[in-house]
DNA sequence: ATCTATTCCTGGCTGC
DNA sequence: TGCAGCCAGGAATAGA
């Protein structure tokens, strides 16, 4: 991985140490790629999995070719491509995506994107993540709430309102809010002293902006950690950027809460591991 | 609407 | 030391 630390695979760090790819990490990637990717042409494309790509490779690749890409931009979670001509490709890094520009293909690249200039190569060792082209695209995108990272406090409590579930799941659920994933969410609800089993329609007015407030706190100072190192993260070398965000809760359990000192709590909701202090987050 | 469980995957960790 | 088994989770899906 990264860093200090030699490539020897993705996992040289035990996984509470590991940014999986939510909103602000997708932003990075976006805003380092899309100056080099825009106005390329796509040459060629190499599936290395069948995973990587659900449909027709072959069709998928005769699609691609010859395509200008005209932009990349960010939609919640997916990497979206206006390829000229043609229907938009999506890519989403899943759990263990990258995207590396001119990188050299390795052990778990499972697409390589041959531009009029220069190389776009996908690694996903878990092969959680995937690429979409097609007709269905658009409407799968326009399917997502609105961006996390982009909604008022208004309409933000306005879509809490009559939500009779739990707040965390609301949150992780992409048609209600997209772009928070599991990590994100815990930061932003230990800022907001919400806790994650509380129902989101009886939050009290002052929580529910509070959270608002959080969530956007968390993803700026996430992207503004990542888009320091920029720079950095185009070479092969790697992610650098992903790892500055200091998780206050996020894989702590048992560590003291750095609000109160009361010993961090984990429990499962929504089938996630999820962190949050007892003390400062009550019911 | 809301909840739970299951599936996909693999490296790293635990425990025997 | 070796190795089986478990664990992590984004998202789709099925079923309650």
């Amino acid at each position: 991985m990264i860093g200090p630390y030699r490539w020897r695979g993705p996992y040289c760090q035990p996984w509470h140490h590991q940014s999986v790819p939510e909103l602000p990490e997708v932003e990075t990637v976006v805003r380092t790629l899309a100056p080099r990717l825009t106005g390329r042409q796509v040459r060629g494309v190499r599936f290395l999995s069948v995973l990587a790509f659900r449909g027709n490779r072959r069709r998928a690749a005769t699609m691609l070719r010859g395509r200008q890409i005209e932009a990349v931009r960010r939609h919640g979670k997916f990497i979206v491509f206006e390829l000229g001509g043609g229907p938009r490709m999506t890519i989403h890094l899943g759990m263990t995506g990258s995207l590396l520009w001119g990188g050299r293909p390795g052990p778990y690249t499972r697409a390589v994107f041959e531009l009029d200039e220069g190389r776009l190569v996908f690694d996903d060792p878990r092969q959680f993540g995937s690429i979409e082209i097609g007709a269905a695209l658009p409407d799968r995108l326009a399917r997502l709430g609105p961006d996390a990272f982009e909604i008022s406090a208004e309409e933000f409590a306005a879509r809490l309102k009559d939500r009779r579930g739990r707040i965390k799941p609301l949150l992780l659920n992409q048609r209600f809010l997209r772009g928070l994933g599991n990590i994100y969410t815990d930061e932003a609800l230990f800022r907001a002293r919400i806790h994650p089993l509380a129902v989101a329609a009886r939050l009290s007015r002052a929580r529910v902006g509070r959270l608002h407030a959080a969530i956007q706190e968390v993803l700026g100072e996430a992207i503004a950690s990542g888009g320091s190192s920029i720079s950095d993260y185009v070479d092969a070398e790697g992610r650098r950027g992903w790892f500055q965000m200091q998780h206050r809760v996020y894989g702590k359990e048992g560590e003291p809460c750095p609000r109160c000192g009361a010993p961090i709590r984990r429990i499962v909701v929504a089938q996630r591991g999820t962190h949050y202090c007892p003390q400062c987050q009550r019911r």
